[in-house]
DNA sequence: TTGTATTTTTAGACGAGTCTAAAAAAAATA
DNA sequence: TATTTTTTTTAGACTCGTCTAAAAATACAA
Protein backbone atom coordinates (compact mmCIF):
# COMPACT_ATOMS: atom_id res chain seq x y z
CA UNK A 1 0.00 0.00 0.00
CA UNK A 2 2.90 2.68 1.50
CA UNK A 3 6.57 2.17 0.94
CA UNK A 4 8.70 2.01 4.09
CA UNK A 5 9.74 5.77 3.85
CA UNK A 6 6.35 7.06 3.21
CA UNK A 7 4.87 5.40 6.00
CA UNK A 8 8.05 6.73 8.48
CA UNK A 9 7.26 10.19 7.26
CA UNK A 10 3.52 10.10 7.93
CA UNK A 11 4.33 8.83 11.26
CA UNK A 12 6.67 11.50 11.87
CA UNK A 13 4.23 14.42 10.48
CA UNK A 14 1.35 12.77 12.90
CA UNK A 15 4.06 12.99 15.98
CA UNK A 16 4.98 16.41 15.33
CA UNK A 17 1.59 17.93 14.86
CA UNK A 18 0.66 16.87 18.11
CA UNK A 19 2.69 19.73 19.73
CA UNK A 20 2.81 21.94 16.56
CA UNK A 21 -0.14 22.98 14.24
CA UNK A 22 1.66 23.16 10.71
CA UNK A 23 4.85 21.15 10.53
CA UNK A 24 7.96 22.69 9.10
CA UNK A 25 10.14 20.94 6.51
CA UNK A 26 13.34 21.14 9.15
CA UNK A 27 11.30 19.44 11.90
CA UNK A 28 10.45 16.53 9.92
CA UNK A 29 14.21 16.28 8.88
CA UNK A 30 15.54 16.52 12.18
CA UNK A 31 12.48 13.94 13.51
CA UNK A 32 13.40 11.48 11.05
CA UNK A 33 17.68 12.03 11.33
CA UNK A 34 17.60 13.04 6.67
CA UNK A 35 18.20 16.72 5.19
CA UNK A 36 15.69 18.86 4.48
CA UNK A 37 16.00 18.34 0.41
CA UNK A 38 15.43 14.89 1.12
CA UNK A 39 12.17 15.94 2.95
CA UNK A 40 10.86 18.76 0.50
CA UNK A 41 11.13 15.88 -2.45
CA UNK A 42 8.81 13.18 -0.23
CA UNK A 43 6.37 16.02 0.68
CA UNK A 44 6.03 16.44 -2.87
CA UNK A 45 4.74 13.02 -3.53
CA UNK A 46 2.84 12.71 -0.42
CA UNK A 47 0.79 15.89 -1.57
CA UNK A 48 0.09 14.32 -4.55
CA UNK A 49 -0.84 10.96 -3.19
CA UNK A 50 -3.57 13.59 -0.90
CA UNK A 51 -1.58 12.15 2.18
CA UNK A 52 -0.54 16.15 3.05
CA UNK A 53 -1.92 19.23 2.86
CA UNK A 54 1.35 20.98 1.58
CA UNK A 55 2.40 24.42 -0.23
CA UNK A 56 5.51 25.14 -0.50
CA UNK A 57 6.89 27.18 2.13
CA UNK A 58 4.04 26.85 4.32
CA UNK A 59 4.63 23.21 6.19
CA UNK A 60 2.37 20.54 6.36
CA UNK A 61 -0.70 19.41 7.81
CA UNK A 62 -1.96 15.32 7.26
CA UNK A 63 -4.96 14.93 5.50
CA UNK A 64 -7.31 13.13 6.92
CA UNK A 65 -6.37 9.83 5.09
CA UNK A 66 -2.62 10.44 5.90
CA UNK A 67 -4.16 10.51 9.76
CA UNK A 68 -6.27 7.39 9.19
CA UNK A 69 -2.64 5.94 8.07
CA UNK A 70 -0.18 7.23 10.44
CA UNK A 71 -2.61 5.75 13.66
CA UNK A 72 -3.00 2.99 12.19
CA UNK A 73 0.70 2.61 12.48
CA UNK A 74 1.03 3.93 15.80
CA UNK A 75 -1.65 1.11 16.48
CA UNK A 76 1.03 -1.82 14.92
CA UNK A 77 3.77 -0.01 16.62
CA UNK A 78 1.81 -0.08 20.06
CA UNK A 79 0.28 -3.85 20.08
CA UNK A 80 3.95 -5.25 18.15
CA UNK A 81 5.52 -3.19 21.57
CA UNK A 82 2.89 -4.84 23.85
CA UNK A 83 3.59 -8.11 22.59
CA UNK A 84 7.13 -8.11 22.85
CA UNK A 85 6.52 -7.04 26.39
CA UNK A 86 4.14 -8.96 27.36
CA UNK A 87 4.03 -12.41 25.72
CA UNK A 88 7.92 -12.47 25.00
CA UNK A 89 8.65 -11.07 27.71
CA UNK A 90 11.55 -8.50 26.80
CA UNK A 91 12.04 -5.54 29.07
CA UNK A 92 10.39 -2.22 28.40
CA UNK A 93 14.05 -0.41 26.92
CA UNK A 94 14.40 -2.99 24.20
CA UNK A 95 11.29 -3.13 22.43
CA UNK A 96 11.93 0.03 20.09
CA UNK A 97 13.72 -0.85 17.47
CA UNK A 98 12.27 -4.11 16.65
CA UNK A 99 8.18 -3.03 16.88
CA UNK A 100 10.16 -0.26 14.36
CA UNK A 101 10.46 -2.65 12.22
CA UNK A 102 7.05 -4.60 12.76
CA UNK A 103 4.82 -2.16 12.59
CA UNK A 104 5.57 -2.09 8.68
CA UNK A 105 4.07 -5.36 8.66
CA UNK A 106 1.05 -4.85 6.10
CA UNK A 107 -1.88 -6.67 6.82
CA UNK A 108 -4.77 -5.62 9.15
CA UNK A 109 -6.38 -8.86 9.47
CA UNK A 110 -2.96 -9.71 11.50
CA UNK A 111 -2.98 -6.66 13.79
CA UNK A 112 -6.59 -7.22 14.67
CA UNK A 113 -6.31 -10.93 15.73
CA UNK A 114 -3.12 -9.71 17.28
CA UNK A 115 -5.23 -7.27 19.11
CA UNK A 116 -8.04 -9.78 20.43
CA UNK A 117 -4.90 -12.45 21.16
CA UNK A 118 -3.72 -10.09 24.15
CA UNK A 119 -7.05 -8.82 25.13
CA UNK A 120 -7.07 -5.42 23.67
CA UNK A 121 -4.84 -3.90 25.80
CA UNK A 122 -5.69 0.00 26.03
CA UNK A 123 -1.86 1.01 26.53
CA UNK A 124 1.47 0.19 25.11
CA UNK A 125 4.41 -0.86 27.84
CA UNK A 126 4.76 2.83 28.00
CA UNK A 127 1.97 3.94 28.72
CA UNK A 128 0.80 5.21 25.43
CA UNK A 129 -2.37 4.83 24.24
CA UNK A 130 -3.01 1.76 21.56
CA UNK A 131 -5.77 3.18 18.93
CA UNK A 132 -8.95 0.64 18.05
CA UNK A 133 -9.07 -0.96 14.83
CA UNK A 134 -11.42 2.30 13.60
CA UNK A 135 -8.29 4.71 14.86
CA UNK A 136 -10.15 6.12 17.87
CA UNK A 137 -8.15 6.37 20.74
CA UNK A 138 -8.42 8.65 24.35
CA UNK A 139 -6.30 11.80 24.32
CA UNK A 140 -3.73 11.14 26.76
CA UNK A 141 -4.76 11.96 30.22
CA UNK A 142 -1.46 12.00 31.88
CA UNK A 143 0.54 14.01 33.58
CA UNK A 144 4.42 15.19 34.29
CA UNK A 145 5.31 15.41 37.58
CA UNK A 146 6.57 18.24 37.21
CA UNK A 147 3.04 20.04 36.10
CA UNK A 148 1.63 19.05 39.95
CA UNK A 149 1.76 20.36 43.39
CA UNK A 150 3.07 19.13 46.62
CA UNK A 151 0.99 16.30 48.33
CA UNK A 152 -0.09 15.36 44.70
CA UNK A 153 -0.97 11.13 45.11
CA UNK A 154 -0.57 9.72 41.59
CA UNK A 155 0.01 6.37 39.60
CA UNK A 156 3.19 6.07 37.19
CA UNK A 157 1.37 5.82 34.28
CA UNK A 158 3.74 7.10 31.09
CA UNK A 159 6.73 8.30 29.99
CA UNK A 160 7.27 11.51 27.72
CA UNK A 161 10.85 10.49 27.14
CA UNK A 162 11.09 7.37 25.32
CA UNK A 163 14.73 6.78 25.29
CA UNK A 164 16.41 3.56 26.33
CA UNK A 165 19.01 5.73 28.35
CA UNK A 166 15.50 6.82 30.43
CA UNK A 167 13.49 3.96 30.63
CA UNK A 168 16.58 2.01 32.51
CA UNK A 169 17.15 4.97 34.64
CA UNK A 170 13.79 4.43 35.63
CA UNK A 171 14.11 0.88 35.80
CA UNK A 172 17.20 0.94 37.69
CA UNK A 173 15.22 3.01 40.45
CA UNK A 174 12.16 0.91 40.31
CA UNK A 175 9.86 4.13 38.92
CA UNK A 176 7.70 1.80 36.55
CA UNK A 177 4.04 1.55 35.40
CA UNK A 178 1.83 1.06 37.67
CA UNK A 179 4.18 2.52 41.10
CA UNK A 180 1.90 4.44 43.59
CA UNK A 181 3.86 7.95 44.32
CA UNK A 182 3.44 10.66 46.61
CA UNK A 183 5.19 14.28 46.29
CA UNK A 184 6.52 15.25 48.88
CA UNK A 185 8.43 18.45 48.25
CA UNK A 186 9.71 20.40 45.20
CA UNK A 187 12.78 21.95 45.81
CA UNK A 188 13.34 25.55 44.91
CA UNK A 189 16.45 25.96 44.13
CA UNK A 190 16.99 23.67 41.23
CA UNK A 191 13.03 22.16 41.16
CA UNK A 192 14.30 18.65 41.55
CA UNK A 193 11.63 16.81 43.48
CA UNK A 194 11.15 14.44 46.54
CA UNK A 195 8.87 11.42 46.06
CA UNK A 196 7.42 8.87 48.57
CA UNK A 197 7.28 5.76 46.66
CA UNK A 198 6.52 2.63 49.54
CA UNK A 199 7.78 4.62 52.17
CA UNK A 200 10.83 5.35 50.48
CA UNK A 201 11.84 9.24 49.83
CA UNK A 202 13.42 9.10 46.14
CA UNK A 203 14.60 12.64 44.76
CA UNK A 204 14.27 13.27 40.70
CA UNK A 205 16.00 16.25 38.66
CA UNK A 206 13.23 18.52 37.18
CA UNK A 207 14.60 17.25 34.04
CA UNK A 208 13.09 13.29 35.07
CA UNK A 209 9.92 15.05 36.54
CA UNK A 210 8.77 16.61 32.88
CA UNK A 211 9.27 13.40 31.62
CA UNK A 212 7.30 10.82 33.91
CA UNK A 213 3.84 10.80 33.95
CA UNK A 214 1.45 10.06 36.25
CA UNK A 215 -2.27 9.43 36.47
CA UNK A 216 -4.23 11.15 39.19
CA UNK B 1 22.22 -6.92 7.90
CA UNK B 2 21.25 -8.13 4.73
CA UNK B 3 18.49 -5.96 1.84
CA UNK B 4 15.10 -7.25 1.46
CA UNK B 5 16.39 -7.94 -1.94
CA UNK B 6 19.56 -10.17 -0.96
CA UNK B 7 17.14 -12.13 1.34
CA UNK B 8 15.03 -13.38 -0.86
CA UNK B 9 17.67 -14.36 -3.55
CA UNK B 10 19.39 -16.31 -1.15
CA UNK B 11 16.06 -18.04 0.19
CA UNK B 12 15.37 -18.88 -3.70
CA UNK B 13 18.95 -19.76 -4.12
CA UNK B 14 18.78 -22.43 -1.05
CA UNK B 15 15.14 -23.63 -2.45
CA UNK B 16 16.29 -24.39 -5.76
CA UNK B 17 19.35 -26.12 -4.54
CA UNK B 18 17.47 -29.02 -2.72
CA UNK B 19 16.46 -29.95 -6.41
CA UNK B 20 20.09 -29.07 -8.47
CA UNK B 21 23.20 -28.80 -7.29
CA UNK B 22 24.15 -26.02 -9.61
CA UNK B 23 21.42 -23.56 -9.71
CA UNK B 24 21.09 -21.26 -12.75
CA UNK B 25 20.19 -17.99 -13.60
CA UNK B 26 16.61 -18.14 -15.85
CA UNK B 27 15.83 -20.65 -12.63
CA UNK B 28 16.47 -17.99 -10.13
CA UNK B 29 14.43 -15.89 -12.59
CA UNK B 30 11.50 -17.93 -12.63
CA UNK B 31 11.14 -18.58 -8.86
CA UNK B 32 11.30 -14.50 -8.29
CA UNK B 33 9.17 -13.70 -11.38
CA UNK B 34 11.86 -11.42 -11.99
CA UNK B 35 14.25 -11.35 -15.30
CA UNK B 36 17.37 -13.23 -15.72
CA UNK B 37 19.38 -9.31 -17.07
CA UNK B 38 18.47 -8.50 -13.24
CA UNK B 39 19.41 -12.22 -11.56
CA UNK B 40 22.56 -11.69 -13.01
CA UNK B 41 23.31 -8.35 -11.27
CA UNK B 42 22.56 -9.78 -7.64
CA UNK B 43 24.26 -12.74 -8.32
CA UNK B 44 27.57 -10.40 -9.07
CA UNK B 45 26.94 -8.63 -5.40
CA UNK B 46 26.03 -11.76 -3.57
CA UNK B 47 29.47 -13.17 -4.90
CA UNK B 48 31.62 -10.16 -4.25
CA UNK B 49 29.38 -10.83 -0.15
CA UNK B 50 31.36 -13.91 -0.02
CA UNK B 51 27.35 -15.41 -0.06
CA UNK B 52 27.47 -17.78 -3.09
CA UNK B 53 30.06 -18.86 -5.71
CA UNK B 54 29.40 -17.86 -9.10
CA UNK B 55 31.30 -18.09 -12.20
CA UNK B 56 30.11 -16.43 -14.83
CA UNK B 57 28.02 -18.89 -16.68
CA UNK B 58 28.53 -21.13 -14.48
CA UNK B 59 25.30 -21.55 -12.37
CA UNK B 60 25.64 -20.69 -8.39
CA UNK B 61 25.55 -22.40 -5.31
CA UNK B 62 25.40 -20.91 -1.92
CA UNK B 63 28.41 -20.50 0.24
CA UNK B 64 28.34 -21.87 4.10
CA UNK B 65 27.58 -18.40 5.42
CA UNK B 66 25.17 -18.24 2.43
CA UNK B 67 23.25 -20.85 3.25
CA UNK B 68 23.73 -19.82 7.37
CA UNK B 69 21.24 -17.07 6.54
CA UNK B 70 18.70 -18.26 3.93
CA UNK B 71 18.05 -21.39 6.65
CA UNK B 72 18.15 -18.64 9.15
CA UNK B 73 15.51 -16.75 7.49
CA UNK B 74 13.61 -20.27 6.46
CA UNK B 75 13.63 -20.47 9.97
CA UNK B 76 11.80 -16.90 10.57
CA UNK B 77 9.45 -18.26 7.97
CA UNK B 78 7.98 -21.02 9.33
CA UNK B 79 8.44 -19.82 13.22
CA UNK B 80 5.83 -16.70 11.85
CA UNK B 81 3.82 -19.33 10.23
CA UNK B 82 3.47 -22.00 12.95
CA UNK B 83 2.44 -18.62 15.48
CA UNK B 84 -0.36 -17.18 12.71
CA UNK B 85 -2.04 -20.20 12.62
CA UNK B 86 -1.49 -21.55 16.68
CA UNK B 87 -1.87 -18.39 18.57
CA UNK B 88 -3.67 -16.22 15.79
CA UNK B 89 -5.83 -19.16 14.17
CA UNK B 90 -5.05 -18.06 10.54
CA UNK B 91 -5.71 -21.22 8.74
CA UNK B 92 -2.40 -22.96 6.95
CA UNK B 93 -4.01 -21.80 3.56
CA UNK B 94 -3.80 -17.63 4.52
CA UNK B 95 -0.16 -17.40 6.37
CA UNK B 96 2.23 -17.54 3.37
CA UNK B 97 2.37 -13.82 2.38
CA UNK B 98 2.09 -12.47 6.10
CA UNK B 99 5.13 -14.97 7.05
CA UNK B 100 6.66 -13.87 3.90
CA UNK B 101 7.07 -10.15 4.96
CA UNK B 102 7.97 -10.88 8.38
CA UNK B 103 10.64 -13.55 7.93
CA UNK B 104 12.64 -9.86 6.92
CA UNK B 105 12.35 -8.84 10.86
CA UNK B 106 15.99 -9.07 11.82
CA UNK B 107 16.30 -9.31 15.31
CA UNK B 108 17.53 -13.24 16.04
CA UNK B 109 16.62 -12.29 20.00
CA UNK B 110 13.40 -11.89 19.00
CA UNK B 111 13.16 -15.05 16.69
CA UNK B 112 14.19 -17.17 19.51
CA UNK B 113 11.67 -16.02 22.31
CA UNK B 114 9.16 -16.75 19.93
CA UNK B 115 10.46 -20.22 19.19
CA UNK B 116 10.27 -20.34 22.90
CA UNK B 117 6.83 -18.75 23.73
CA UNK B 118 5.61 -21.36 21.01
CA UNK B 119 7.33 -24.60 22.85
CA UNK B 120 10.00 -24.81 20.29
CA UNK B 121 7.62 -26.34 17.21
CA UNK B 122 9.64 -28.75 15.10
CA UNK B 123 7.50 -28.57 12.14
CA UNK B 124 5.64 -25.29 10.37
CA UNK B 125 1.89 -25.80 9.59
CA UNK B 126 2.57 -27.27 6.45
CA UNK B 127 4.53 -30.00 8.20
CA UNK B 128 8.10 -28.67 6.85
CA UNK B 129 10.20 -28.90 9.58
CA UNK B 130 11.49 -25.67 11.56
CA UNK B 131 15.57 -25.18 11.71
CA UNK B 132 16.65 -24.55 15.25
CA UNK B 133 18.56 -21.46 16.63
CA UNK B 134 21.71 -23.10 15.56
CA UNK B 135 20.35 -24.01 12.10
CA UNK B 136 19.92 -27.51 12.31
CA UNK B 137 17.00 -29.49 10.93
CA UNK B 138 15.96 -32.87 10.32
CA UNK B 139 16.10 -33.70 6.53
CA UNK B 140 12.31 -34.17 5.68
CA UNK B 141 11.64 -38.19 5.69
CA UNK B 142 8.15 -37.68 4.58
CA UNK B 143 6.92 -39.56 1.13
CA UNK B 144 4.50 -38.64 -1.22
CA UNK B 145 1.52 -40.67 -1.15
CA UNK B 146 2.35 -41.55 -5.22
CA UNK B 147 6.14 -43.13 -3.80
CA UNK B 148 4.53 -45.66 -1.60
CA UNK B 149 2.82 -48.79 -2.25
CA UNK B 150 -1.03 -50.67 -1.96
CA UNK B 151 -1.90 -50.87 2.01
CA UNK B 152 0.78 -48.87 3.61
CA UNK B 153 -0.49 -47.08 6.18
CA UNK B 154 0.67 -43.47 7.14
CA UNK B 155 -0.08 -40.19 8.71
CA UNK B 156 -0.93 -37.33 6.68
CA UNK B 157 2.35 -35.09 7.85
CA UNK B 158 3.14 -32.57 5.09
CA UNK B 159 2.80 -30.74 1.43
CA UNK B 160 5.39 -30.14 -1.48
CA UNK B 161 3.01 -27.79 -3.24
CA UNK B 162 2.27 -25.15 -0.94
CA UNK B 163 -0.02 -23.31 -3.16
CA UNK B 164 -2.97 -21.56 -1.65
CA UNK B 165 -5.09 -23.75 -3.98
CA UNK B 166 -3.74 -26.95 -3.37
CA UNK B 167 -4.37 -26.13 0.37
CA UNK B 168 -8.10 -24.95 -0.38
CA UNK B 169 -8.93 -27.85 -1.89
CA UNK B 170 -7.08 -30.56 1.03
CA UNK B 171 -9.14 -28.69 3.67
CA UNK B 172 -11.90 -29.00 1.88
CA UNK B 173 -11.32 -32.78 1.33
CA UNK B 174 -10.47 -32.83 5.04
CA UNK B 175 -6.99 -34.06 3.78
CA UNK B 176 -5.41 -32.43 6.62
CA UNK B 177 -2.30 -32.83 9.03
CA UNK B 178 -2.28 -35.74 11.35
CA UNK B 179 -4.97 -37.72 9.68
CA UNK B 180 -4.66 -41.55 9.25
CA UNK B 181 -4.92 -42.73 6.12
CA UNK B 182 -4.28 -45.78 4.05
CA UNK B 183 -3.61 -46.68 0.42
CA UNK B 184 -6.35 -48.92 -0.75
CA UNK B 185 -5.88 -48.85 -4.18
CA UNK B 186 -3.87 -47.66 -7.04
CA UNK B 187 -5.98 -46.79 -10.65
CA UNK B 188 -3.70 -48.41 -13.27
CA UNK B 189 -4.77 -46.39 -16.14
CA UNK B 190 -4.44 -42.51 -14.75
CA UNK B 191 -2.52 -43.10 -11.30
CA UNK B 192 -5.36 -42.02 -9.13
CA UNK B 193 -4.87 -43.03 -5.50
CA UNK B 194 -8.38 -44.56 -3.25
CA UNK B 195 -7.38 -43.50 0.10
CA UNK B 196 -9.20 -44.94 3.13
CA UNK B 197 -9.58 -42.25 5.66
CA UNK B 198 -11.61 -42.93 8.96
CA UNK B 199 -14.00 -45.51 7.42
CA UNK B 200 -14.64 -43.37 4.00
CA UNK B 201 -13.21 -44.06 0.60
CA UNK B 202 -11.23 -41.18 -1.41
CA UNK B 203 -10.19 -40.75 -4.53
CA UNK B 204 -7.38 -38.27 -5.27
CA UNK B 205 -5.88 -37.68 -8.75
CA UNK B 206 -1.81 -38.51 -9.39
CA UNK B 207 -1.56 -34.66 -8.95
CA UNK B 208 -2.84 -34.94 -5.31
CA UNK B 209 -1.02 -37.83 -4.40
CA UNK B 210 2.66 -36.31 -5.43
CA UNK B 211 2.10 -33.45 -3.16
CA UNK B 212 0.61 -34.76 -0.53
CA UNK B 213 3.24 -35.98 1.80
CA UNK B 214 2.79 -39.13 4.88
CA UNK B 215 4.82 -40.54 7.76
CA UNK B 216 4.72 -44.06 7.83
C1' DT C 1 31.70 -30.00 -36.94
C1' DT C 2 29.04 -26.43 -38.23
C1' DG C 3 24.90 -23.91 -37.56
C1' DT C 4 20.89 -22.87 -34.75
C1' DA C 5 18.57 -22.25 -30.46
C1' DT C 6 18.89 -21.19 -25.77
C1' DT C 7 20.90 -19.16 -21.84
C1' DT C 8 23.47 -15.70 -19.75
C1' DT C 9 25.68 -11.41 -19.57
C1' DT C 10 26.45 -6.52 -20.78
C1' DA C 11 24.99 -1.85 -21.81
C1' DG C 12 22.11 1.72 -20.91
C1' DA C 13 17.97 3.51 -18.75
C1' DC C 14 14.53 4.24 -15.09
C1' DG C 15 12.12 5.07 -10.37
C1' DA C 16 12.63 5.40 -5.45
C1' DG C 17 14.94 7.64 -2.02
C1' DT C 18 18.82 9.92 -0.65
C1' DC C 19 22.70 13.46 -0.82
C1' DT C 20 25.48 18.14 -1.65
C1' DA C 21 25.65 22.62 -3.36
C1' DA C 22 23.43 26.54 -4.86
C1' DA C 23 19.34 29.46 -5.47
C1' DA C 24 15.06 31.40 -3.78
C1' DA C 25 11.89 32.68 -0.28
C1' DA C 26 10.80 33.96 4.35
C1' DA C 27 12.00 35.60 8.86
C1' DA C 28 14.77 38.29 11.87
C1' DT C 29 17.42 42.30 12.77
C1' DA C 30 19.41 46.74 12.29
C1' DT D 1 12.91 49.78 5.19
C1' DA D 2 17.12 47.49 3.97
C1' DT D 3 20.14 43.91 5.10
C1' DT D 4 21.45 39.69 7.06
C1' DT D 5 20.32 35.12 8.61
C1' DT D 6 17.62 31.12 8.41
C1' DT D 7 14.62 28.05 6.10
C1' DT D 8 13.08 25.83 2.14
C1' DT D 9 13.34 24.50 -2.49
C1' DT D 10 15.68 23.31 -6.84
C1' DA D 11 19.29 21.18 -9.62
C1' DG D 12 22.11 17.54 -10.40
C1' DA D 13 24.22 13.33 -8.87
C1' DC D 14 24.48 8.78 -6.51
C1' DT D 15 22.97 3.83 -4.94
C1' DC D 16 19.77 0.01 -5.16
C1' DG D 17 17.11 -2.92 -7.67
C1' DT D 18 14.77 -3.31 -11.64
C1' DC D 19 13.90 -3.28 -16.83
C1' DT D 20 14.61 -3.78 -22.29
C1' DA D 21 17.48 -4.60 -26.06
C1' DA D 22 21.51 -6.36 -27.85
C1' DA D 23 25.78 -9.07 -27.57
C1' DA D 24 28.33 -13.09 -26.04
C1' DA D 25 28.75 -17.70 -24.44
C1' DT D 26 27.02 -22.27 -24.16
C1' DA D 27 24.16 -26.23 -25.48
C1' DC D 28 21.87 -28.83 -28.87
C1' DA D 29 21.17 -30.88 -33.55
C1' DA D 30 21.88 -31.92 -38.19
Amino acid sequence: MYTLAEENYLKAIFKLSQITENVSTNQIAAELATKASSVTDMLRKLAEKLLINYTRYQGVSLTQTGEKVAINIIRRHRLWEYFLVEKLHFKWDEVHDMAEEMEHISSNELIDRLDEFMGFPSRDPHGDPIPDSKGNFKKNDLKPISAVGVNTCGIISGVKDHSTAFLQYLEKHELTIGKKITIKEIITYDNAVILQMENKDIQISRDVAINLLIAL
